[in-house]
DNA sequence: TTTATACTTCTAGTCTAATGGAAATATAGG
DNA sequence: CCTATATTTCCATTAGACTAGAAGTATAAA
């Protein structure tokens, strides 16, 4: 992983309503969960939350699913996953390569 | 820790020349490196790399140390660690406890 | 085919972050 | 003391983020 999507990625996550409505994802599992969810979770309004998740689409931390008029919200654990492995390999050791 | 100062952390780690920052300084190791040589390395106006210093000391990301005129910037890697712990724990898994 | 639901996009206001020049402060050396 | 170096603080400007109401789009149901 890039250090630019990481960072992308980083700030995303360092702001209150977006780790929030990720870590719902991550609560709802597999099939994730739908926006109106995060919006009666969290108490948002609709537009700022949609404006929400669709950043956390864009850097990959969230994928949609429709169902019907549903829409769900999926947490992407990978990218999460992409970004410890980051700060674990190329911010905490001396010892990376460059 | 809790996610009120996880977030804070992330949102400073989220931006190129304060990730750069924390890097540089890792990479110097136990001693630090000058505010100085930082800046000589990013090439950041000094006003701009010590407002930017500033921040990464005020979530406990960098501490700081004098010697004589020159100011050392050591990483702290604990608060590192313990954003890492954070996500680890409370955002990779739905098994966490409320 | 009309109506309701779920969500997004548009628009606009407000706030905060980022930037760097200039002036101020801290320390060291002559 | 006076000067040089290292860094910060002050100040102003610019850009981008956050927020939410209103209008628009997509899908389903009656």
């Amino acid at each position: 992983m890039n250090q630019e999507l990481a960072i992308k990625r980083l700030s995303e996550l360092g702001h209150s309503t977006r780790l929030s409505i990720f870590r719902l994802a991550v609560k709802a599992g597999d099939k994730g969960l739908p926006v109106g969810a995060i919006q009666s979770e969290l108490g948002a309004s609709a537009s700022t939350l949609s404006h929400h998740i669709h950043r956390l689409v864009a850097v990959g931390l969230i994928e949609q699913q429709r169902d019907g008029r549903i829409l769900n919200c999926v947490a992407n654990l990978d990218a999460m996953r992409e970004v410890m492995a980051f700060l674990e390999s190329e911010c905490c050791t001396q010892l990376y390569f460059e």
